[in-house]
DNA sequence: TGCCGCAGGTGACAGCTGTCATGCGTGAAG
DNA sequence: CTTCACGCATGACAGCTGTCACCTGCGGCA
């Protein structure tokens, strides 16, 4: 029997595909969570074979929640079933050590397969992701990254020195670097293009 | 037996709603479609009892098929599900002439409820949206909204001037009123604060 | 010690954005 | 016929943005 702690914060989907794998002969639903923090505290408690979480969730993602199981050597394993495609994305959830990395936009054949497949020690991508993983590599620091997240929200370059403690000079700065190296013509369409891309 | 077509873009929810409709005894699932045009076909071949379809779709939203049904005098009844509780889409759901309006983010339980009192010819609107609904009338014009979603694509005012045949100060000017209508410091939060009202 | 790379900063400048006053048709209301 | 509102346009101006050359301090590292 295969326990399974399901993360994901549409509730009807939730529910759904809990109802889904608790049809399963050897699929057993142990827990469920709305966000990644609850995920974490569940997963402690019921100590699963598996979680099947979502990456966009409030609170805390579910990379971030891969990447906390791994550094706490939690025996449990993670499977990332997310709508983005964004190669970022994938890079990253390997980098945390998933078992495996499908899409909503797949067939709900697969997953029961999916989860059989990583509890058998493999690991699991969905095929139209692999070719594209290592495509590009994320070519923005860390400040870049974070001053385009604010720039999405509409500050100006001043509110977001202050936001950050740097120079509006500086601002404008990584800004313009964020901007070429993306190949945009403004930092609006830097942003747009980070988050597409998953880097954001 | 209440035959239902269900429209959703994601594979995985659409399945898996399938699934747990399926297995009501007063239910039949009688087609799936993953957009709107399809949706639209879909529920012309089979003449369903109702059509259980998302908002955010590709090729057609659900709102654009709820219209396009009730021009028809389709006897199809509307049940709309979403994700995005934006005040602005009820409104515009409401005058598509929909049966009802429910939550992704509800409980999965009250979805063959809601199915079956909409088929008893109730009109459903999740619980917390239907205080919500008139808070706020779209200020904006047509022509605003235009802009505010070239805007958000990050086009500067000459691009966005190009693309809507207008000149460049009239661009500035709508976006101005948008800007002020909105009571927000910019054209990006301006953009922003419209979507995520439901009004773009 | 001296040199380099790197994060962060400054200042200047052209071009874009947000604001406002004002003008010109056109179609509906009086 | 006049008046008025409305959509669209123009021009001016302050302030913001994107670009660039160049400066500073600090941690490696030979």
């Amino acid at each position: 029997m295969i326990k399974v702690v399901i993360a994901e914060d549409q509730t009807l989907l939730r529910d759904a595909l809990a109802t889904l794998l608790g049809l399963e002969r050897d699929i057993e639903v142990v827990g469920l969570a709305g966000n990644g923090r609850e995920a974490h505290d569940v997963v402690r408690r019921k100590d699963p074979d598996l979680v099947l979480t979502d990456i966009e969730m409030p609170d805390m993602t579910g990379l971030e929640l891969a990447d906390l199981l791994r550094r706490e050597e939690s025996r449990t394993r993670v499977l990332i079933v997310t709508t983005f495609d964004r190669p970022g994305y994938l890079r990253r959830a390997m980098e945390a050590g998933v078992s495996g990395f499908i899409l909503k936009d797949g067939p709900s054949a697969d997953l029961a397969g999916a989860i059989r497949r990583v509890m058998a020690g493999e690991r699991v991508v969905a095929p139209e992701l692999a070719a594209r993983a290592w495509d590009e590599a994320d070519p923005l620091s860390d400040a870049e990254r974070r001053l385009l997240r604010l720039a999405e929200a509409g500050l100006d370059s001043a509110a977001m020195a202050e936001a950050s403690g740097l120079a509006r000079g500086t601002v404008r700065n990584y800004l313009h670097s964020a901007i070429s190296k993306l190949g945009t013509a403004n930092r609006i369409e830097a942003a747009r293009r980070a988050r597409q891309k998953g880097w954001l």
